[in-house]
DNA sequence: GAATGTGAAAGATTTCACAGCG
DNA sequence: CGCTGTGAAATCTTTCACATTC
């Protein structure tokens, strides 16, 4: 995360929790709803409440920010929605371009949340030249050969990675030569970029398996509702279905490395 | 505190911290990678760097799931696999819904990592009569009217919703009330569910707005040291986190932002 | 000699709880 | 009063550094 090292003891000036960073747009999104049923003021309970956090971490993320609020009232939706909006980064329009136009790409191209927050699409870019020019989302798809040229004349800083594992790397490279310094990676790869450039990764096989880590420990849990101090409950998870062997079993077909992403 | 559930801090058994189970679906995978190449053993240093992480924080994370590595040699690849998969509940089959057949929903239905891993798409669900009985990633799209029925006779626990944002809460109650007791929720929306029930959410614009937040803060500093290119594997502070979100939003959940998905 | 496993220190984040302002 | 803003306490994570084991 390129945050802590660097030399200065601290980025005193305005020194945000990574934690809390995290927290402004779901913060921003609840806000929004409001202001759009016109809805003046909301207290750190309420507010929240529709973000799913509790009302003391809210509180606290704000301190951070400055005074926003007003005692004994609550918070001016507008004026909270700006200053998250600011403090995002939001204000300002960033240019992004897609890389990978298979389902997940045109998912990304077609999602109106882009737009809606300082973000604009671009371009979007796949290396099969039986794809250039055809529309997806409105927009004419463009040929790997152009990257360069398109980072470069769009003044694009964001890239978006939705190609196959194997090629995100590469991607990637590209990417980062031609200007950009933060990227979204949704290819199942820990990219390796240059110090000063953000990567964040979003990737469903993880999600998933953090999901069935949980379930299991559900599932063993429902038969001895008591906890048994060690004891390996592994747990047999519910009925469900056969199970394959997997023990020492060999790595199934493709593990995820290789892993394919729509693309 | 949105819920008035006192619950022990759950994870009680074995207490693995949440922070660590987030990465074993990491490791798992550079494992696998190795494993195919059929390399034998790893030293924490070596998988720890094509983890993205630190080698004193794997051996941490290692530790609490035993003692699995040799001093003086390191971890048995194929151990470590069968471990990690074993720990994280994916040595048996876990049959999952995809809700709302998009283009999301189809990038999420030919994604190779879903398979390939313990998770078997059991059906693909979508509002719209025309798309039923149409085959995508192999799997004739289904009605929702067939929901439950679905859920029911495949012993279904996990569902993904991949739907507009409107339609999300009330894909999820329908999902709940069937017996699935875990959703990975793509939806731009704060989802209420009862207790027991974990949700984790995948939110594109939030990750982008994450590193326009960085981006922005680039900008405003020149930093111009660094010039050794440390291969940084980015790493990312998750936010939130899993299991949770129970509890009741009052307020409408509904409307949420204007922010549309594909669905 | 090499690399794991782990107490203990250092940090970061969350939660408490209440003083203080409108 | 009602609700924000925030020190301080409680937790959770990461990092250190080294004894221990192969």
């Amino acid at each position: 995360m390129a945050t802590g090292r660097t030399h200065r003891p601290a980025t005193r000036s305005r020194g945000i929790p990574e934690a809390t960073v995290a927290r402004l747009p779901l913060y921003l999104r609840a806000l929004t709803a409001l202001s759009e049923r016109s809805v003046p003021t909301v207290s750190s309970e309420e507010l929240a409440t529709a973000a799913g956090v509790n009302s003391a971490k809210l509180r606290k993320d704000f301190s951070y920010l400055g005074s926003y609020g007003t005692r004994g009232v609550g918070y001016d939706v507008e004026y909270l929605v700006y200053q998250i909006s600011r403090e995002l980064g939001l204000t300002q329009d960033w240019p992004v371009v897609i890389v990978g136009i298979g389902n997940l790409g045109a998912a990304l191209a077609n999602y109106g949340g882009f737009a809606s927050r300082g973000f604009r699409v671009a371009a979007l870019i796949d290396a099969d030249p039986a794809m250039a020019g055809k529309p997806v989302a409105g927009l004419p798809v463009r040929h790997t050969d152009e990257l360069e040229s398109i980072i470069t004349d769009n003044g694009v800083s964001i890239g978006v990675i939705a190609t196959p594992a194997g090629a995100a790397q590469q991607v990637c490279d590209r990417l980062v030569a031609a200007g950009v310094t933060s990227i979204l990676n949704f290819a199942p790869t820990v990219l390796s970029v240059p110090e000063g450039v953000d990567v964040r990764k979003v990737d469903l096989s993880i999600e998933l398996q953090i999901l069935a880590f949980h379930e299991q420990r559900k599932a063993g849990e429902e038969t001895s509702p008591a906890q048994e101090t060690a004891v390996a409950a592994a747990a047999q998870p519910r009925s469900g279905t056969g199970v394959r062997p997997a023990a020492g079993g060999r790595k199934g077909p493709d593990g995820d490395v290789p892993a394919v992403m729509p693309a």
